[in-house]
DNA sequence: GATACTACTTACCCAAAGTATACCGGTATA
DNA sequence: TATACCGGTATACTTTGGGTAAGTAGTATC
């Protein structure tokens, strides 16, 4: 089951505060250290644990069982596993999970402008 | 001086890893219990201390001091102090913040997409 | 029979993030 | 003189995120 935060009750004006919330929905699915660069390494196709594990770097089996459950609840990444022997589990981002690209492409553009004019301010 | 995290050594094939650097880079911006609050309210205006711990909502002071001071290493916030007597002191967003815009936008949006997605499965 | 690979889970620990509460010096108002 | 507003700090506490290390059940290889 996907996890959103309680909406509160809108008040009168505080429309605002549903677009926090909204925004914070996102900021959330995308939070953790290693949440991104799954879904990174996941664009290119399916995956296995270990192939992941492997790809991903540093992360720890117990950090890449979580975030995969997270991104599974929000239907972001679809796990199967495969009957055969022994059994074999794939990951790979849903149609859904590929609609954050936008997202993500905006959150890296402007984190590549923010890296050039920090460096640019240093250097002067 | 505005922080940024260190950028690794690129190793052959991984841009990938900078890419992910970059979109950390907007993420830590924007991470925090209460940074798109504080940006959300100054982008009607400037605001004063008081005024945006009352707007808000239950920020402590030290958290909304933290907070606005992060956004100002960042230069996304400008601090003014008046010297009138007695002292008042203003917070607005820069321009270079007004950029965030865009990103917020993004985030917003597929934040609802999603929030309106759990709520239609929920409903069926 | 021993070791190793797969796909995890469990228990424990630490540091960072966030909260609660109190306080500060200065000014203004009743 | 007392109270309240302003722009914060200081201190102590709890919560959360994430890391370490180990274990597990099944299969396969040497």
């Amino acid at each position: 089951m996907p996890h959103l935060k309680k909406r509160q009750p809108l008040g009168n004006h505080d429309d605002c505060r549903y677009k926090v919330l909204a925004i914070n929905d996102t900021l959330d699915i995308l939070r953790g250290k290693w949440k991104i660069l799954i879904i990174g390494a996941l664009i290119f196709g399916k995956k296995r644990f270990k192939e992941l594990q492997r790809e991903v770097g540093k992360i720890t089996p117990k950090m890449l069982s979580k975030e995969l459950n997270e991104l599974e609840m929000n239907e972001l990444v679809q796990r199967t596993v495969h009957t055969t022997i022994p059994v074999a589990v794939e990951y790979e981002l849903t149609p859904y999970g590929a609609t954050l690209q936008k997202v993500i492409d905006e959150l890296f553009e402007w984190g590549i402008a923010h890296r050039k004019r920090i460096t640019e301010k240093k250097n002067k």
